[in-house]
RNA sequence: GAGCCAUUAGCUCAGUUGGCAGAGCACCUGACUUUUAAUCAGGGUGUCCCAGGUUCGAAUCCUGGAUGGCUCACCA
């Protein structure tokens, strides 16, 4: 509370509190035996009629946030919610007696009650629980937001997501099926012998992906060390342990700007497996991703942004190169050089810096011209060499990678690879990341000794996956806003 | 990082041409033993985001700043 100025509400809830313990209450009490949630209730006894719930008397003690109340002299009625969700209470004074009837009285909307009673059913229907007593569980110092309109301050939802979640049902709704999307992939994963692995967020070359990186320190080493911008090395490094197949579930950091779909911290999925190849995992991802939305959703078709999708497998599968032929008319299997490429993307009206090659104007035109585009699950592969510093070149042409991203309402979904296990090529590539570093690209790939050790003693043909968690958990809540999607999106320190 | 928009009571929001700071909910006092956005009677609780400026006078106009939202850029 400090520096702020207790204002007349504050103050007549402080005030309230003093007189709780003057009556002998403690207002932030302690255990209460609950025997049923809300739900449990309604669920039980909804149907029963008013008649039949009289007859079977049934006991039960709630607990949960008085958030409604309408006193009505010496009989009240209120409303408590609980985690899944809210039910009537009813309290006669000639039923707890006048001291609880008092105590109830004085209760705020905001605190935390107790309550033992019979389940019935009022006359205009709603399945209640009538008090035998009322026990004070803890004091809300301040007042909750409206009751009618809620809390729409997007800033204070999600500053303060605790008021958010009391006010708002819908938004613990989207969290609850947050965590089932997750526990769901961690079964199916499970189910079919992948391995949970955990590996260091705190990395001290910061590797797997093209982002800027948070820089911290170690005091004791006095050395400074990156949060992870991917998991992939460490997995790989597993791989090469022979832990056939792993992966994580876990948050990585990036240093960039933040928007609706971007958040510094966010939440990756990332899985290799060995003997496996970007097929194999085309198909795993399909299945995954169906097998989730029917078991969190129960259904294959999601809504989003208004729009229909249809989860239901197959997807499509195009080629990149084939995608900017079909939207563009442009076809870069052909092949081009550099200055032709750069050419095109002039014709075209496609952005480029002036130091892209083929590949990066390739995936330019790709971005700019197609991405967007992509609304119903897409699987996109054979991606430009020069973007793919830690994939396997394709066999038959050697500019493009075996590697495939999902796109799915215009946004990424998935990333993958056969993992490249030549340990001489990715030297290579470390070596062009490093060149492309000198020429302006801050975030090219840096040179990691260590994870080129690892695949010089043998990795095995390897199939690798990332998936973005929020991205999906987004789309299956039909969320606008990755901000929707964090309990506690990173926000600006106020003063 | 750029553009547009927003910021008024605890919350949701009005505020006209620059002329005393408003409503609903919440809260306080009273009435009320089946109400449910309970009702009825009475009570206004404020750093109008901040700092300057213009003006007899600024919530309102101007300048700068803060925070947030959306779009774009970077990126996943």
């Amino acid at each position: 509370m400090a520096q702020e100025e207790i204002n007349e509400l504050l103050q007549v809830r402080r005030d309230k509190l003093d007189t709780l313990r003057e009556k002998g209450v403690d207002p932030f009490g302690r255990k209460f035996d609950r025997t049923h949630t809300a739900e449990e209730i309604l669920d039980r006894y909804d149907e029963l009629s008013k008649e039949e719930l009289e007859e079977k008397g049934e006991r039960v003690a709630i607990a949960g946030r008085l958030i409604a109340k309408r006193k009505q002299g010496k009989a009240s009625f209120a409303h408590l919610q609980d985690m899944s969700g809210r039910i009537q209470i009813y309290v006669r004074k000639d039923r707890v007696g006048e001291e609880q009837y008092d105590v109830f009285s004085m209760a705020d909307l905001g605190d935390w009650l107790g309550v033992e009673g019979v389940v019935f059913k009022t006359n205009r229907g709603e399945t209640s629980v009538k008090a035998d007593s009322v026990t004070f569980l803890s004091k809300s110092l301040r007042p909750l937001p409206e009751k009618f309109h809620g809390l729409k301050d997007v800033e204070l939802r999600y500053r303060k997501r605790y008021l958010d979640l009391i006010m708002n049902p819908e938004v613990k709704d989207t969290f609850i099926t947050r965590s089932r999307i997750i526990s769901s992939i961690r079964r199916y994963l499970n189910d079919r012998g992948y391995l949970e692995v955990e590996t260091p967020t705190m990395h001290t070359i910061p590797g797997g992906a093209a982002a800027r990186p948070f820089i911290t320190h170690h005091n004791a080493l006095d050395i400074d060390l990156y949060m992870r911008i991917a998991i992939e090395l460490h997995l790989k490094r597993l791989i090469v342990g022979g832990m056939e197949k792993v992966y994580e579930i876990g948050r990585v950091y990036r240093n960039e700007g933040i928007s609706t779909r971007h958040n510094p911290e966010f939440t990756m999925m990332e899985l290799y497996e060995a003997y496996a190849d970007f097929h194999d995992i085309m198909d795993l991802t399909e299945n995954l991703i169906t097998h989730v939305a029917k078991e969190v959703l129960g259904s294959e078709q999601v809504e989003y942004d208004g729009q229909k999708i249809d989860l239901a497998k197959p997807w499509a599968r195009k080629s990149m190169v084939d995608l900017v032929k079909e939207h563009v008319g442009v076809d870069f299997s052909q092949q081009l050089s550099d200055e032709e490429a750069r050419k095109l993307a002039e014709e075209h009206g496609v952005e480029i810096q002036p130091n892209h090659t083929f590949g990066h104007i390739l995936n330019e035109f790709f971005e700019q011209k197609v991405e967007d585009k992509l609304i119903q699950p897409t699987f996109v592969y054979g991606h430009p060499v020069e973007i793919s510093p830690l994939a396997r070149k394709n066999d038959e042409d050697p500019r493009f990678t075996d590697r495939f991203e999902l796109f799915i309402v215009g946004r990424e979904h998935a990333n993958a690879f056969t993992e490249l296990n030549d340990p001489i090529d990715q030297r290579e590539r470390f070596e062009a990341q490093l060149r492309e570093k000198a020429q302006g690209n801050d975030e090219a790939h840096p040179m990691d000794e260590d994870f080129l050790e690892a695949l010089e003693y043998g990795m095995p043909p390897t199939g690798g996956l990332g998936i973005g968690i929020d991205r999906l958990v987004m789309l299956l809540t039909d969320s606008a806003s990755i901000r929707d999607v964090l309990l506690f999106p990173t926000m600006r320190e106020r003063d």
